[in-house]
DNA sequence: TCCTACACGTGACAC
DNA sequence: TGTGTCACGTGTAGG
């Protein structure tokens, strides 16, 4: 049974010290005119080479190289698999709770898309009528969406933008909200019908 | 210039077939009785177990693996890194956006906590009061804290305990809402001012 | 000099 | 039959 012939005794080393790190350094310069015992020489350097080229590619995917051994760079890659399989666990648990979190926003969100399609079966549109009931009172009644703090944000705007609401009625019915309000100018201001009505919807259309 | 060396003619092969897989299979036992040339030998054994058992532990690491082959294991390591990667890219971004998203949520908390505190810096306490108007009438003052959709739900549960709302006045201010309200009973039930104290006491409670 | 890590060619298998 | 993969012992370069 034979095993490593000794005619190898004539391979012939040539001193090429262009190392690359110490993984895919050339040392030995294949000699194609002497002859080989082995038929399968060259497939197992094309073997050679396609592992050492695999190393070599992995090397570059993980980040943290500790060295250059062939051993620590799969360890160093393991490790790597590890931290980034940890990172996943991570990231996805903290997105799950996130996403059960923001469930209740998800509902009130359905709800409202349920709210303005029960309002529209019923026939109920969106409006706003202005109508001037005294010297410097004007009676509201606005019908919009329910949504949720929409009513909040209506009285906010309104106070904002120089409109006192003195005596205000709410209600909500059919996915719609109707309110109903006496207004006067913040600062004693006369409000004229038509202002206030463009006034209004622009609040509306902007909550 | 020596290589490999016709010493190793005497080597002794065994012919164990206890494959697992294509890795790990152990064909050749150590003869340890035998002279060997070399000193290094058994440290280049260490070094070749050591990377083996290194391929080893990448290999169990990767979930899909298309062949046995050291480099094929390494190209599946190497494709799984690349999943993993882009997983946690994935993620991460998804994150990122449902934190944006959430933000508004975020900013309304801390309103409503800077409403509270501003409440209460005020020296205004949430109270509920029930006082008889008429027969089946009773005129309620609510003043509790402003929360977003807070007045919204108020009336919600009101209605749905049974409290139909004839006349009803909002008013915010200094982080608080003051809610005024005729009511009576849904189907013409009396109401009396404990009862109904009670009961909207137990809605702000919950709302 | 010793030690570590590497590439080499080779025989043995497996398909 | 041939092709591909593996473990082996070895020589050598670099520390």
């Amino acid at each position: 049974m034979e095993f490593l012939g000794s005619a190898m005794n004539e391979l012939c080393f040539t001193q090429e010290s262009n190392r690359r790190g110490r993984l895919g350094r050339r040392k030995v310069e294949y000699d194609d005119t002497r002859e080989y015992k082995s038929k399968n020489l060259h497939a197992e350097r094309r073997r050679r080479q396609k592992l050492s080229d695999r190393l070599l590619a992995l090397r570059s995917m993980v980040p943290i190289i500790t060295n250059m051994n062939k051993a620590t760079i799969i360890e160093d890659a393991i490790t790597y698999i590890q931290e980034l399989q940890q990172n996943v666990k991570l990231l996805s648990d903290q997105l799950l709770e996130m996403e059960g979190s923001s469930e209740e926003a998800v509902q009130t969100r359905s709800d409202e898309i349920n709210a303005a399609e029960e309002m529209k079966n019923c026939g109920i549109m969106e409006d706003v009528q202005v109508t001037n009931i005294d010297r410097n009172k004007l009676w509201i009644k606005i019908i919009l969406e329910k949504k949720r703090g929409r009513f909040t944000r209506l009285i906010e705007a309104m106070t904002y933008l120089g409109l006192e609401l003195t005596d205000t009625n709410v209600a909500t019915s059919k996915g719609a909200m109707l309110v109903s309000s006496c207004v006067e100018g913040s600062y004693g201001d006369t409000l004229t019908v038509e202002q206030t009505k463009d006034l209004l919807l622009e609040i509306i259309k902007s909550i």
